[in-house]
RNA sequence: GGGCGCUUAGCUCAGUUGGUUAGAGCAGCUGGUUUACAACCAGCAGGCCGGGGGUUCGAGUCCCUCAGCGCCCA
């Protein structure tokens, strides 16, 4: 034990032994009863690390390692995250290239020394060549933090979402539900992201108020001289439009459902239609249906079975168009080329502008564009509004599965409790199937090949799948079985599906990735389903619920028993932080600052669930906490060591039983509390009872554990050494799960082993001592009776002990300044109580006379001894 | 538009099934240092518990309503 111990140094002392004495190692000889398997989330490694993981993962770690204390092999992996558009755009950026998937892989590829101002094309593999390199560097970053921060995962269980044991599992996820036909492919209407160029899915949508206009636009009808005016916020789609569409019960287009009207400028023949989800309140009430100006489109068009007029292509732009062919008669084709020239090859913005003139030129467009501001779908990582292309894609069948998740959400058990009307509102408003396919580069393939047939066209009805055995497979560079690597491209050969899969695809899995599901079917059997799943509310909808349909599809179970819910970081002034904003907090320097247990401590304060700002205040609350936990043990240790006086080591006292039982209220509230996740109620529980320990029990009990007065009996002396090293030992390990690096530094100066590998604490450590009095409540009952109000030992002589002090502070002499005379007057319970303690008490307070009796009403009077 | 959460001391938050005089930390103020700790200790002050109504012997807590803030979904 040092002289002047610190908390300064612990941090990476402690980081070191227990990897090296691989005190957080899973123990796969444990039986599945004695498993508590944790669902960690990966981190996206791309993205910058930010405050809000040191948050939510302190939260998890101190759950595990209450678990681990409780005597179970905790299943801890860390996994990072790192397939996907992030890790491409930051290698993009990084490293001043792009992905151009024509290429030939270079030979001699080295990647550019500086990104410069137009970026680098470059093939495929060597892109992913470079995503690799740079995911690495990007994973050390993340798991020095988690170090730094004391997080107790096995790191021997590591994975990475592009690893080959995530592609195995993932691709054999997806041949698997191939199979039974809960994955299948079509071609459709699919949410497009036009500078990504991918497709995206309903979980990663997002509606943000834009800026717009409603444009009334004039359609003459086809059956006589009427004309209809309608509003749209999307006149550059006009020669898309395939219908107008009202509701069934609106007055004022009744007479037109069924006729037909012209659309300006192009002159097509389009039909007036009813359908419920028109509103009359909307504009004109009366819509034009296009292919496909938003999501409503798409139900129009499958519902009104509409013929579709593509006009926007992958890139954004308006494609070319055959006027009088392919739907796009026109009642002047040749009028209706020539405008629409004027569009083509335009971006979305450009061809908008045109339009809108050419409609002023020609009178159509009636009155000027009305501004408005309304929701637009956005990709969440995205620039521009989504369109909608048609395109061939890969989906989950998600939406017959609806009623079976909401039976599996009501299941599971959130904390807290009302995050589950999160997932309900998202599952019971799914409106299409998990598109699971994506137009991207670093990611795990799709794991099949198309026959090219004679003509050199994709046979898309009979692919070739990946055999099980070869998982993972690249159809890129590997070739499937009965073919050659001649064949690639070439009629009567083979094709690969170009596509790799949605991030969550394999995200979604991580139970069966982490838990041995393909490659060691008895750890899997340990484990799953996991005993916990801690998450942030951001990705409800995104990672359980994937997470939930892929456990359901290939178990038909859930996931995990428990879900913790943390909540979001907001910075100092409790906005939500945001890189744009550029508020976000860099977690490592905290960690440096303050100390790791001071980060957690502030961690630990902040309630499942609940939204909490960075506060450094909190940290340093946290700092002293860990450092007065260290002196205080030091003064303990010092106490209890001292063997020279002093009897047997038991609790005779009724202070020191009265002190323990306390304590034992308090281990069992913090195990009910951490057994329902509420760890903040076991930390403030223990917080608070160890500050009043200190400035009470410790200050009252000196005098006689010191052991040098002779009037004192052997006994009384061990019986205050015996609590105080119980006290120190089951206050140590309360705190071991938040403050992991001082509590273990404490336990090495006194116990073998580390405190993390130490027994949870039991209340009955502390009231079973062979003859001792088990506490003052069974003291109480025979000795005492059970009069009004506390009578507990501890209770009443710390209230008296308040009252000396609150006498010397109001007099502003000094806390050592003499007592001549404590008086109290109380019930005959708590004076027999006091008498008890009247020597620790008249030391305390450094009293020369007491004058204690039974009287009412209750009083304390203290009476200083006169200033010379 | 539907749903969820929040509103308690200057600030950040506890307050469990309704039950003594509503608590803590931080900040503030007044004092105190030689045997664990000044990165400390003691004490003080500070609150129509968002507004209104109701149920009850009793409401911060339950019900209704209104307002503000945040979030989810459409």
């Amino acid at each position: 034990m040092p002289d002047r111990p610190s908390i300064d140094g612990l941090a990476s002392k402690w980081a070191q032994i227990w990897e090296d004495d691989g005190t957080y190692k899973f123990d796969r000889g444990a039986s599945r009863e004695e498993v508590f398997s944790i669902d960690t989330p990966p981190p996206t490694v791309s993205g910058s690390l930010h405050i809000g993981h040191v948050f939510s993962y302190t939260h998890t770690d101190v759950v595990a390692r209450f678990h681990r204390m409780r005597g179970k092999s905790v299943f801890y992996p860390m996994g990072w995250d790192d397939n996907g558009l992030p890790t491409e755009r930051r290698v993009q950026n990084y490293f001043g290239v792009r992905c151009d998937p024509s290429l030939a892989p270079d030979p001699d590829f080295e990647p550019p020394k500086n990104p410069g101002k137009d970026p680098v094309a470059i093939s495929r593999p060597d892109f992913v060549d470079l995503c690799e390199t740079l995911k690495v560097e990007d994973e050390r970053a993340f798991e020095t933090l988690w170090r730094a921060l004391g997080l107790s995962v096995d790191w021997s269980l590591t994975y990475a979402t592009i690893d080959e044991r995530s592609r195995r599992a993932s691709q054999r996820s997806f041949l698997r539900l191939l199979e039974s036909g809960d994955i299948y492919q079509c071609d459709a209407p699919t949410l497009w992201d036009v500078d990504f160029q991918t497709a995206v899915s309903q979980a990663e949508l997002e509606e943000r108020e834009r800026p717009g206009a409603y444009h009334l636009l004039r359609f003459n009808h086809a059956f006589g001289d009427g004309f209809v005016d309608i509003d749209t916020t999307r006149p550059e789609l006009l020669a898309a439009c395939v219908a107008l569409v009202a509701h069934p019960d609106d007055p004022r287009y009744a007479s037109l459902f069924g006729k037909e009207v012209i659309t300006p400028l192009f002159g097509v023949r389009i039909p007036v239609l009813s359908h419920e989800l028109a509103d009359p309140e909307k504009g004109t009430g009366i819509a034009m249906v296009c292919t496909f100006g938003d999501t409503t489109d798409v139900t129009w068009w499958k519902d009104l079975k509409l013929p579709t007029r593509n006009l926007v292509g992958r890139d954004g732009r308006f494609r070319a168009v055959a006027w009088g062919h392919d739907g796009f008669e026109s009642t002047n084709d040749e009028h209706a080329a020539r405008i629409y020239a004027e569009i083509q090859g335009k971006t979305i913005r450009q061809a908008q502008a045109r339009i809108v003139e050419i409609l002023k030129e020609s009178g159509s467009l009636v009155g000027e564009p009305r501004p408005i501001t309304h929701p637009v779908k956005f990709f969440e990582k995205g620039e521009r509004p989504l369109e909608i292309v048609s395109s061939r894609q890969w989906f989950v069948r998600t939406l017959p599965l609806r009623e079976r998740l909401l039976e599996l959400g009501s299941k599971l058990r959130w904390h807290p409790s009302y995050m589950e009307h999160r997932f309900r509102s998202w599952v019971e408003a799914l409106n299409s199937d998990w598109n699971v396919s994506r137009q991207r580069f670093f990611g795990v393939p799709i794991p099949l090949w198309y026959r090219v047939t004679q003509d050199g066209s994709t046979d898309f009805e009979t692919p070739i799948l990946a055999s099980n055995d070869d998982l993972p497979v690249d159809p890129s560079t590997d070739v499937p079985v009965g073919f050659t690597a001649a064949q690639r491209d070439v009629p009567g050969g083979f094709r690969p599906d170009p596509d790799v899969m949605d991030t969550w695809a394999t995200s979604s899995l991580t139970p069966q990735i982490a838990g041995g599901w393909v490659d060691d079917p008895e750890l899997f059997a340990k484990v799953f389903p996991m005993d916990l799943r801690p998450q942030a509310h951001d990705i409800i909808r995104t990672w359980l619920f994937t997470t939930v349909v892929r456990s359901e599809l290939e178990h038909g179970e859930l996931p995990w028993r428990d879900v913790a819910v943390s909540g979001w970081v907001l910075d100092p002034d409790r906005k939500k932080m945001s890189k744009s904003k550029g508020n976000v907090v860099t977690p490592l320097p905290l960690v440096e600052r303050h100390g790791p247990d001071a980060v957690r401590y502030w961690a630990a304060k902040g309630r499942p669930g609940t939204d909490t700002a960075v506060d450094e205040g909190q940290m340093k609350v946290g700092r002293r906490l860990a450092i007065k936990v260290l002196n205080a043990s030091k003064f303990v240790l010092g106490q209890v060591h001292d063997d020279s006086t002093g009897g047997t080591r038991v609790v005779t006292e009724p202070l020191d039983a009265s002190m323990l039982a306390r304590l034992s209220d308090v281990v069992d509230g913090a195990t009910a509390a951490l057994d329902a996740y509420d760890y903040t109620r076991a930390l403030d529980l223990t917080e608070t009872f160890f500050w009043t320990f200190c400035d009470d029990y410790l200050e009252l009990v000196k005098v006689r554990s010191y052991g040098g007065d002779a009037d004192v009996a052997p006994e009384a002396v061990g019986s205050a050494r015996a609590a105080l090293e119980k006290a120190l030992s089951v206050q140590l390990r309360l705190f071991a799960p938040f403050l992991p690096f001082v509590t273990e530094e404490i336990w090495s100066w006194f116990q073998l082993g580390s405190i993390h590998r130490a027994r949870w604490p039991r209340a009955s450590e502390l009231t079973e001592d062979g003859s001792a009095p088990r506490g003052p409540r069974d003291l109480g009952s025979e000795a005492l009776g059970s009069g009004e109000g506390s009578w507990d030992v501890y209770d009443v002589v710390s209230s008296v002990l308040g009252a000396i002090r609150r006498t010397k502070s109001t007099e502003k002499r000094s806390m050592r300044a003499r007592v001549s005379l404590v008086e109290v007057t109380d019930t005959q319970e708590r004076i027999a109580a006091l008498e008890t303690a009247a020597y620790d008490l008249v030391n305390a307070g450094n009293v020369a006379e007491t004058a204690f009796r039974v009287g009412s009403p209750a009083k304390v009077n203290v009476t200083l001894e006169e200033v010379e």
